[in-house]
DNA sequence: AATTAGGTGTCATTTAGTGACAGCGGCGCG
DNA sequence: CGCGCCGCTGTCACTAAATGACACCTAATT
């Protein structure tokens, strides 16, 4: 495409690298979506972002996995949030300061790509490629979830019981997750939806057993 | 290998099929466990079953995807057992009964094939390819037993609470299917898992907020 | 015997994905 | 400044994965 022009040197480093990644999963999603993942080869996924081929395998393992960047979105947040809860509050509070934190603080092309990440998962019912990114990160959401709960509840990380519970509560909100997302790419009210930080923190609590969603003492 | 010797005709039909399909998936597996997944070429499980190697694509849209008939193994028979769960059963008594008939009924191919099964979940630890087949399986488990809920609590099988429930509950018999099957495989008395059914059984009541567990009362 | 219906093997071809090598740009160094 | 170092990229060659097209074989049907 244009003859060898390098990189762009260490100054960006590892943010570069985050940025080419998350530039090659916005055009594959976007193909995957528009013409379907089996139409859309690595050859033009390259080609729509501006890189070789080559570079494209240099950076996914496989086509599939180029829309893990984007797909992840949706678990990464939900992951992000849950290491920030503070002991002192219970998980609704935490949950509504937090999506109302992020309504405003989103960028438009946040918003893009959470209109991605939605599309995928809706794709992901007809394609076993996409099904596979979506399942690969929450799974990788369900092992860091793992990770808060022990720390939130100072057991080891490998203890049964706890992962016990971030299994069930992460297949909580993924099922949440996803019934909402379907809804809201079909039309429906956003306001209808105001209630979605107390439905998650339902779930996790009945998925738990109540063992995760009150405040816990201060240390 | 031999010049087109056809197939072996209507007679059997599903049941040849489905045959065929486990022997490429038992020879891929073992490959898989003994020199890895990338070591294994679709013309070496060819090979070894003794097709040619379109056959192999003919059954299997791709490579990671030989494991699945093996790694469905263990979720296919908890869903055909959930099926079976009588109304006037509870969870513990269904369970353990089952699995005291299995241990009874299995043949020695079908303990074989649980080996190699569990040999998978343990090679999906560090397998992308292998996870991939696993984390399939567990979704289509988690499908099946959303329906057997669906049916024992008399809800239609889209129900939010049913999704929930079956989410849950899916999600916390595959980390105690996981624990248990590393720990047998790292030479683990058996004997320890004798209580395995009362485990999944309250494992599934905790996750389900005690709502799937306990006997219906009869139509 | 001719026909139909699956399923298979062989061959050709496209796409996925890797290895090897050279060029480029910034960076620290003398 | 001139130098080599480092990390990233593109090009080319190549292996492996996966699909399409076609002929053929077998068993069941008529």
């Amino acid at each position: 495409m244009n003859g060898g022009r390098g990189a762009g040197g260490p100054g960006a480093d590892a943010a570069r690298r985050d940025r080419l990644r998350m530039n090659i999963s916005r055009e594959a999603c976007r193909l995957f979506w528009e013409r379907g993942v089996d139409a859309t080869t690595g050859d033009r996924i390259a080609r729509a972002v501006g890189v070789s081929t080559r570079t494209v395998w240099r950076h996914f393992r496989n086509k599939e996995s180029c829309a893990e960047p984007i797909v992840t979105r949706g678990a990464a947040w939900e992951t992000a949030v849950l290491r920030r809860w503070p002991p002192h509050l219970s998980l609704e509070e935490h949950l509504a300061a937090e999506a109302h934190r992020y309504a405003r603080a989103a960028t438009d092309l946040d918003r893009l790509d959470d209109l991605l990440a939605t599309r995928m998962a809706v794709l992901a019912a007809t394609e076993p490629a996409v099904r596979t990114a979506w399942l690969m990160a929450r799974d990788q959401a369900r092992r860091e979830l793992a990770e808060a709960i022990a720390h939130r509840t100072r057991r080891p990380p490998d203890d049964l019981q706890v992962l016990l519970y971030a299994a069930a509560a992460s297949a909580s909100v993924r099922v949440l997750h996803e019934t909402v997302g379907a809804a809201l790419l079909t039309g429906a009210d956003p306001e209808d939806f105001a209630d979605t930080p107390h439905r998650v923190a339902r779930a996790v609590r009945s998925a738990t057993g109540g063992a995760v969603g009150d405040p816990t003492e201060a240390v």
